[in-house]
DNA sequence: CTAGCTTCCTGATAGC
DNA sequence: TGCTATCAGGAAGCTA
């Protein structure tokens, strides 16, 4: 589910509520979600640490402990991560509790179970994680016409699938590469090798303000955040592309259209993006 | 190297 | 109503 935006969102709900607690003890229901170590090295290794800070990184999460180690979690498309009372009622689908210090409880609910956690030593590598591959970030003063040209005016593939290549600017999904491409005014499949000038720089302008004009309109308090149990982030009411196929385009009145581009499903604007 | 397909899961929704 | 098929915002792993 979440995307950039959503992982930053949820970031700036989590941070405040878990900086400078501790770690009491853990119950993991399901050792799948953890990668790296083994669930129990995990559990062992986590109980006793003080979260100091969090960060992002694409639409990884990271938590900074206070002996330098990182425990870090990817939600992919269905996770979820609260911060609750201990007498809340337990989600279905809940994987993994920490209890901390002031007696609130870290959970993760993941209905589908693709989410990850990593918990990385103080000199553990990113290459754990995946996290070494990730791209530029979006508000990355790198991210500029030349960068993309360079990166990807030679390829071949469909300029939203290049959008969703984490290697190259992270933190971009389905929904985000369909609001940048509207924004931009480029038809989805359109080979990155025949993009012009023009429509590179409109990719470079547009990239940087739709993620941060989302993570703007995601903004959400602790208590909505709470009762919408971390999956509401009220964040269809907004957009102008995705999900919008048969209706009326807010800048030409155009419906749009819906077809795949590299296995995923993409909404356009027949006229405000042309082939 | 890239392209394309499968896999990991459950639940919501569409169609019959 | 009840059944089945399809699809979902992600990414890794596999084959060709």
């Amino acid at each position: 589910m979440p995307e950039l935006p959503e992982v930053e969102t949820i970031r700036r709900i989590i941070e405040p509520q878990t900086a400078g607690r501790s770690v009491v003890s853990i119950s993991i229901h399901n050792p799948k979600i953890i990668t790296f170590p083994d669930a129990d090295t995990f559990e062992s290794s986590l109980a006793g640490c003080t979260f100091t800070g969090m960060s992002r990184k694409g639409k990884f999460l990271i938590f900074h402990l206070d002996n330098g180690s990182r425990l870090v979690l990817h939600l992919r498309m269905t996770g979820q991560l609260l911060v609750t009372p201990p007498d809340y009622p337990e989600e279905k689908h809940t994987h993994l509790i920490a209890e901390l210090s002031d007696g609130k409880q870290l959970r993760y609910i993941d209905v589908r179970r693709f989410g990850r956690f990593w918990l990385l030593g103080k000199d553990e590598a990113d290459t754990v994680t995946g996290m070494d591959k990730l791209g530029i970030e979006p508000d990355d003063e790198a991210l500029t016409v030349d960068f993309l040209k360079e990166k990807l005016s030679k390829r071949r593939k469909a300029i939203k699938e290049m959008l969703l290549d984490q290697t190259i600017i992270a933190g971009i999904g389905n929904i985000y590469s369909d609001e940048i491409l509207h924004a931009a005014g480029i038809y989805p499949e359109k080979p990155c090798n025949i993009l012009t000038n023009a429509e590179w720089k409109r990719l470079a302008e547009q990239i940087p303000q739709v993620i941060a004009w989302a993570t703007e309109a995601n903004e959400i308090t602790p208590e909505d955040y709470l009762a919408g149990k971390g999956k509401e982030y009220r964040n269809t009411p907004f957009l102008r592309a995705y999900g919008h196929s048969g209706k009326p385009c807010e800048v030409c009145g155009t419906p749009f259209e819906k077809m795949i581009v590299g296995g995923r499903s993409s909404c356009y604007c027949p006229k405000c993006q042309k082939k």
